[in-house]
DNA sequence: AATGAATGAGGGTTCATTCAT
DNA sequence: TATGAATGAACCCTCATTCAT
């Protein structure tokens, strides 16, 4: 189980990487960035990733299994479909709002990779929106939710929060906690 | 009122603009395409658009103008609240669904145009915007919608509604119009 | 000699396209500006010019004729050698100091013209320098100067004036005058 | 203090620069030019430099530098006043002559480069004048000289020079050696 | 493992010039 | 006379990628 030399430093680029789309935005970054944030020069990286779209593609799942992690954490926690679903929405638009421009390596790039890493990449995406399918269900279950088509709810669903990294501003109108607290309750009207 | 020479073919190229992006996306569209398509040199459109930042300015100005104009005809057809939000929601998806691409030139760009430029188009946001806020106020004033803070529930089903760009496939489980009539239900849901 | 209408058009742009040389430099005057200044459109300039090398070569002979008249009125004035001397060493510098950028109208652009237009502009530098010449060689003859090679001297002390164009600035430890005044003490012992 | 590969093909590009400065004058040398000199392409001149303006500053220092370094060896020498002046008058003249178009390299583009490269080159163009300076200033100590205002004197002489880049001929009627002559009989008779 | 050096395809922009009307 | 429209050649610059060492 240990990681090897080789996917040690893997990591830590592609952890780099994260953080310059952080700081510069998932367009602007370059390899020579990357490279330089290293002490490395661009052609090493290509000892790790085959190219900058294999790199990013590395990113894009890295940050989606580090925010599945989190999910998995809270729903250890066991409480009700309610609070489950509070806690799951707040994380993500925590992350739309904190993480503004890496939060673009959770959702879109679309036509930035080939055939193989979107597949990829779609597994792992449903995987993290199974959480929110999985309390849906759980509330519909319960009889809580008597929502039509779910899945598509969902998807309407994401979209409100997904946007948020879109609009939201550090010194706006409401606080965070008051746009989490809001939306929640949008949330719930939506599935009830 | 009638339109010179110029501006004719500086809207024709805008449109053409307009229609390469909608083929291969707002971050690949290159002036020599452009002139290409339109039979012209690269050194052509410069006598039309001071530069790339402007022409795509320009496709964006135009393109929510359009879609201001649409929804201005629907308003004047005096429907009820809930009749002309329909309506209007109904065009919004459309135009997520079939302008794809284009429809980035609705909704982002965010860091590619200058102080000036971003002024202006936040200006026709807004008034595109106008028309849910319009049918929202309606609404609330007419004692159907009782939902708390009704600026950030457009924000809120803005982002369901534009997502769909995201996801939607042609031959998916659900039809065009299915979309529509569910998402309608669930805006409705939000407002109450 | 009357001058025809497209003469006067010609003179007009010419002075034109001298004032912008003079605001903005020698080596940044374009086509464009120099016909929007005049509310004409670039080929409209092709009409009365060649080319561009064409115009400024115009520029350069109508500057050169200008400063070559007020030479001429200095010498009617017959004074004696220093005196006239003094005179026309100040209108020099004053023209080097006070035109900065369309002095180089009056000094250089060599590789910027044609055979033709060179030997045509030759003929008429060495008119402006014969007013310098003129004074000096009248300087030998009255036993004033004793210098050895006139010409070359001649040489010599317009390199020292017209380099005053590089380095004065407006307010710098001396004033016009006083630059004046000591220059005019090197000419003459350089001359003497 | 021994130079690094890369330090000896900057040095390389430079003197390549230089050359075609040299041959087609410094308003007219391209990047592509100067890549394809020596054999490199456009693209690999930015790994040396980080544009046109770096290269054609770095070309600048370069060249002032050497001057530098050859009045130095001469001041070593320890000749009395009157033959240092010579001497450096004579490298001067020569360096005006010889280099022609490159010697522009050595006094003007003034509005090219930015406000740190500006600076950078005030310091050594006055290193490099400064030499004259320190032979005028013993020469005054020595009391050779009375000439009032040595600072401005200076900038009289060095005009006188340099403008001979604006008209010498090789087979013009004077020698170089001639023109060296006379042209310090000049210089002294101004200083004195 | 890593580097240094080079490549090459692209992309944006400027501008003198032409020419039919 | 003048314009409007178009051209095309030049130029600068960026960056992912390659590859011998």
């Amino acid at each position: 189980m240990k990681k090897t030399k080789a996917e040690l430093k893997r990591e830590q680029i592609i952890e780099t990487a994260i953080e310059i789309v952080r700081r510069n935005g998932f367009s602007r970054i370059t390899m020579e960035q990357v490279a330089s944030e290293l002490h490395l020069t661009k052609g090493s990286l290509y000892y790790y990733f085959r190219n900058k779209s294999d790199l990013l593609y590395q990113c894009h799942k890295y940050f989606l299994l580090q925010a599945i992690k989190q999910f998995e954490s809270v729903l250890h926690e066991g409480d009700d479909v309610e609070e489950t679903l509070k806690k799951i929405v707040d994380i993500h638009i925590e992350k739309a709002i904190q993480e503004r421009e890496a939060f673009n390596l959770l959702i879109s790039p679309k036509d930035y990779f080939d055939e193989e890493q979107i597949k990829s990449i779609a597994v792992l995406r449903s995987r993290y929106e199974s959480f929110f399918v999985q309390v849906f269900e759980q509330g519909k279950a319960d009889g809580i939710f008597q929502c039509k088509d779910l899945t598509l709810a969902k998807l309407f669903i994401f979209g409100g929060m997904n946007w948020i990294q879109q609009w939201y501003l550090p010194n706006g109108r409401l606080s965070k906690e008051e746009i989490k607290e809001l939306f929640f309750t949008y949330i719930m009207k939506v599935l009830k």
